[in-house]
DNA sequence: GCCAACGTTGGC
DNA sequence: GCCAACGTTGGC
């Protein structure tokens, strides 16, 4: 299994939103951007990931999982936009911040800290594992599939 | 609201 | 194929 970090604006799309979609969970619309497209058409069902708030928050809240592998994304007008599922699975009790991550030797190396630009990327697991910690979730709860 | 970083576009 | 101009993202 591999692990995630999709970004939103929450004035766009929040992670009450997110959760409100429940098990069905929802389309991952809008990325207009190769690399993250990229990183979606790598993505398997089941794969665990961040939710993150950009610009308002600027924080991890919740861990989402893939339900559907990667589609033609039904936003775009250009069929090579494409993207996956996903829906939510646990809140993250205590929001890691973008300020608490930065603050951490251990994960120096992510990618949100590194390249701030791209909107869905991909977590090491022992990135995963920690920031879950920092967060008061069980990484055993939020990493199993 | 500003601007740095990054991606894309288009002229040459 | 280079690179200047432009647009967008997102932290500050």
């Amino acid at each position: 299994m591999r692990y995630w970090l999709y970004k939103s604006e929450p004035a766009t799309w929040s992670w009450d939103q997110q959760k409100a979609k429940g098990d069905v969970g929802e389309e991952w619309t809008g990325v207009r951007n190769y690399q993250a497209r990229n990183f979606m058409r790598e993505m398997k069902i089941g794969d665990r990931g961040f939710f993150y708030h950009s610009n308002e928050g600027k924080e991890v809240v919740g861990i989402v999982e893939v339900v559907r592998e990667i589609h033609p994304d039904s936003s775009a007008d250009d069929p090579k936009w494409e993207c996956v599922d996903i829906k939510a699975v646990m809140d993250v009790p205590n929001p890691v911040t973008l300020d608490r991550i930065k603050g951490e030797d251990k994960l120096k190396d992510m990618v949100l800290v590194n390249n701030s630009r791209l909107s869905v990327q991909p977590v090491a697991e022992d990135e995963f594992a920690h920031v879950c910690t920092m967060g008061g979730v069980d990484p055993k709860q939020a990493m199993k599939g």
